[in-house]
DNA sequence: TCAACATATCAAGATGTATTGAGATATAAA
DNA sequence: TTTATATCTCAATACATCTTGATATGTTGA
């Protein structure tokens, strides 16, 4: 992941609809869910809210989806989530180990749970 | 960090000249640079510019600011960073730990260099 | 105190993003 | 094949964000 795709990652996560979405798809595993249900699970947004932010979700690799009779299934694309966090602890970990140390010693407990 | 944190800390960092501030400011480490050297860095953007991102990057925590001399210097705010990817891994390992794994397995090589 | 330097603030315009509502497309069931 | 279901596309509007240029604030040295 380079400057460019962290970007358009962070885009699409700086919004309240499509990080809700992003973090219902991430529990819901790779399984997905339908468009419908997660209109609903968003305070019934409507068809087209929901297209408008699943596609652009789609776009920046943070979900893909696939036609299951006459639903669309979207799931989570777990690499794209995990590639961000690694260019995030590049600048952070590569920059200045010591400072940043800490943070990622306790964000191992969160990992082996 | 909540959702209301990290939609804050996305949108700080969703902007391609803010992102740059903010990896400079990382790597800078905790001296910080003065206003005018980020500025200079940005290909010299305006002091209004940088003073609208500054600000808005300030404001989202990710960095602080402290006069000194008639310049002010900024620095990067490491724990902002680090609750960051927690809660990015909180999504991806408490929902899904078998998919998110063998990723977050990856990140201890670039976080032990 | 005055000139210079460093940075912040403000208002205006340009651009980008989100929501809405109407309609189109695709699949399945009657 | 007609109808209902599920979702997408498009155009319009509203809203937020970014940049620019002008000006203000605060700090240092002459």
């Amino acid at each position: 992941m380079d400057e460019a795709d962290a970007l358009t990652v962070f885009a699409a996560l700086s919004q309240e609809t499509r990080l809700r979405i992003v973090r219902l798809l991430v529990t819901a595993g790779p399984e997905g869910l339908p468009a419908g249900a997660i209109g609903a699970a968003m305070d019934g947004a409507s068809s087209s809210r929901m297209a408008f932010h699943l596609s652009h979700l789609e776009r920046a690799g943070l979900i893909r989806s696939r036609r299951e009779g006459r639903s669309i299934l979207y799931s989570a694309v777990y690499p794209t989530l995990s590639n961000l966090i690694s260019f995030l602890m590049r600048d952070c970990c590569d920059g200045h180990p010591e400072v940043c140390a800490p943070a990622v010693a306790a964000l191992s407990c969160t990992c082996e749970a």
